[in-house]
DNA sequence: CAATAAAATGACAACGCTGTCAAATACTCT
DNA sequence: AGAGTATTTGACAGCGTTGTCATTTTATTG
């Protein structure tokens, strides 16, 4: 009934070494002469020899598998995640575990913590919204779940992370409207309980105080990252007695909504309003026109992430560490200079 | 420096029943009396009890791990394939591993192989188009590995499906096409690795047979369900001496793309052409004007998906299924009805 | 070249479950 | 009540690795 797979004793008899010897082989571990290596490498490939996960996972404490945890309404931004994350899991041996979730949740340590423990996950990669939970950051660390966070840095000691340069980016794209002519610049504001969104927020306040342009709160509006809060959050500001003459959303879905509020009033984009969005999103580039926006490198982020999850497992004493990496501004069509 | 992890020992101490009584009850073997399992139940929900997989998995001859795998341009469909059929393997007590691939690989089904060895897979579910390649299919059959596909059928008796109506409701749209008064309604084919790039064409003649509407070939043209495609096949209809007065994209992309070819040539839509979509993306929404187009319940037939493939892991010899889900068509502003 | 240190290898007991099969217990029917 | 049957339960041997520690082999040193 049994197949007959190819177990590491299978090896370690045609190559006359013990298994432990093989099992060293495999593990890369160097009290292995190179003669002995070679040997025992050469019968693996031939016999085709893969180790049990299993069996490796019982017997070395350890599952080499680590968990994504997202909850974000960007179809493209967790692909690309994942994407990253797999990539360095792939070169270093681990599998992965997806979890989308509700960051929302008051239960989501509890739910995190069950997954770890029952699936006996080496550790976590957190996204943005979540990994800006505290609260939840604390409890898992108290849980002994090694983490990473991709897309905010926490004020815990205990956990890595990468990010990107947001408020400096939505900066310099404010200072570029500045320079185009605007002043009127509205903003519309991403999910509160995003970092990025209050990051690009306090770029778009330095830009401003930069250029000694003074901040009306009437152009500042509250969405939540999706596009029909793009929609309303265009309506609104369109409706102001002085309208702006351009819109920074801090997102692309948002910014198509502004687009959508826009034709809905029959403006001419750019002509009667310039838009910016962020992230770059497939969107982006399919409306009309298209969106001037701020692309992250967001796959070589999260690859550059699961490989700081990586050493912390291997050593829980290794450096935290926060990595920050620059966007890049993408020019398209939907910014005019003003006269 | 071990935790003191719960074990089924601990846990049949406790119940004072043997190890294998415990077993029983994780494995909602029916061989218990309902007494002994209440029992050994709240020993468990007690301790906090979690079976370790790499355990269950060394002794059991089975991972509980099936793997999704995809190779495809949208986001959006990727992700409700994910969450479909990460509904089903939470209920069931799965774990999926997810792998993105690239479908014109020749080296595919040795990557498939060798990924179901390596890390144990109970099964594979594949996803369009990789499902459409029946040698692959056959050499993993070969390989004793447990498929379901998701959104072709195969020919190969061994593999389930469940897909959607393409043909019939695409077929419909083109009806309702004209009925409103189109009869020059263009075509843009999908990828034709696809099997839903053709049948969504076969629904798109049937529709203009039904009709005694003569099939232009000159209207039918090749895209790959890219938005850059989409717009090429748009200018091309376009410049067509007798242009259409509707155009069939055969996903939303393609007809995001045909929309900005037909702004590029400042045409009004759908006042000057009315576009049809398919898969209803994000971007059907978030364009302007909305697209008219189909939503497949993608989430509901993954997890279906996932559910034969389970039913086929637990016991192989169960029959072949094929399930078709229907879609929806979804009217929206970008189709015009002609005087 | 012996003495010693260092490197390479191996024996064997876990790891925490499930499968097999035997034993114990409970139920049914005279 | 006792034989016969069905249901519950348990003992024990794996499953295929890694960790620990002992042993053997090789290199180094005075």
């Amino acid at each position: 009934m049994r197949t007959n797979r190819v177990t590491i004793q299978t090896v370690a008899e045609k190559a006359k070494v013990s298994i432990k010897t093989v099992s060293r082989v495999i593990n890369k571990e160097k009290a292995v002469r190179a003669s002995t290596r070679d040997r025992v490498k050469a019968v693996i490939d031939e016999l085709g020899y893969k180790p049990s996960p299993a069996a490796r996972a019982l017997a070395g404490h350890t599952s080499k598998i680590i968990g994504l945890i997202y909850d974000n309404p960007s179809a493209a931004y967790v692909l690309d995640v994942q994407t990253g994350v797999l990539k360095s899991c792939y070169s270093e041996g681990y599998n992965l575990l997806i979890h989308p979730c509700d960051h929302s949740s008051d239960k989501l340590a509890e739910e995190l913590i069950s997954l770890v423990q029952k699936s006996r996950l080496d550790g976590l990669i957190l996204t943005s919204p979540i990994c800006e939970n505290e609260e939840l950051l604390t409890k898992l660390i108290e849980s002994k779940i090694k983490l990473v966070n991709i897309g905010a840095l926490s004020k815990n000691a205990a956990v890595s992370s990468v990010s990107g340069n947001d408020a400096d980016v939505v900066k310099q794209i404010t200072l570029d409207l500045v320079e185009k002519g605007h002043s009127e610049i509205g903003f519309v504001f991403g999910h509160i309980d995003h970092d990025s969104a209050h990051l690009r927020f306090s770029g778009y306040k330095q830009a401003l105080v930069e250029k000694n342009i003074p901040i009306n709160q009437e152009y500042i509006v509250q969405g939540d990252f999706s596009f029909e809060s793009g929609v309303e959050c265009g309506k609104h500001l369109m409706n102001l007695e002085k309208m702006p003459t351009a819109i920074f959303a801090s997102n692309d879905y948002m910014a198509a909504g502004v687009l959508k509020a826009a034709r809905d009033r029959h403006l001419n984009i750019p002509t009667d309003l310039s838009i910016v969005g962020y992230d770059d999103a497939p969107v982006s580039r399919q409306i009309w026109p298209s969106l001037t926006t701020v692309r992250q490198p967001i796959q070589q982020m999260s690859e550059y992430a699961a490989g700081l999850l990586f050493k912390k497992i291997i050593d829980s004493t290794v450096n935290t560490e926060h990595q920050v990496f620059n966007s890049e501004l993408i020019f398209r069509e939907s910014v005019k200079q003003l006269d």
